[in-house]
DNA sequence: CGTTTGACTACGC
DNA sequence: CGCGTAGCCAAAC
């Protein structure tokens, strides 16, 4: 039969939640990290996976954000900046920069954390094995690059 | 039901 | 190194 153009979008956002709960408090994941580990969906290139995923994510975050929901800790996930993408001045925003600060994860003088300090590394093996996941793209820099402290 | 916007990222100046 | 742009899908208007 036919086979969906699209994936199903409740599934894929209940994975993203699955592997949030994952983040150890004090640690941060970038969108397209927590992309990295899910399969593309049937139907979705590699290319286009690669473009999507990250958005995806954020969507995911943006459903569990507006419910608050206490299981899921969404604050723990940024940018590939190292940023918190919510505005500033938005009431989540603040929340969210509020709770990372609280786990002990330090922002610059930019709003901007150092992922190769406090970047997670990912889940366990058994962990994606048990879910069908790929190996995390690492967000620390295998080359050694910096973000700027100042 | 067409348009617009978005919790992104890679790439080019 | 920082800012601006293109691209793509889905949910919100």
């Amino acid at each position: 039969m036919t086979v969906p153009a699209l994936p199903d979008s409740a599934a894929f956002y209940r994975l993203v939640w699955t592997i949030v709960r994952e983040i150890p408090p004090g640690r941060v994941a970038t969108y397209g990290q927590l992309a990295s580990m899910i399969p593309p969906p049937p139907g979705v290139s590699p290319e286009d996976y690669a473009r999507l995923g990250p958005r995806w994510v954020g969507e995911a975050m943006n459903a569990v954000s507006a419910q608050d929901a206490p299981d899921v800790p969404w604050q723990r996930v940024i940018n590939a900046q190292g940023g918190i993408s919510l505005p500033p001045e938005t009431r989540a925003g603040q929340l969210q920069r509020a709770r990372l600060r609280a786990e002990g994860v330090r922002f610059n003088a930019r709003e901007r954390c150092d992922l190769s300090a406090c970047g997670w590394d990912g889940p366990d093996q058994a962990f994606l094995d048990a879910h069908g996941l790929l190996p995390p793209r690492s967000p620390r820099r295998e080359d050694g690059g910096q973000l700027p402290l100042f």
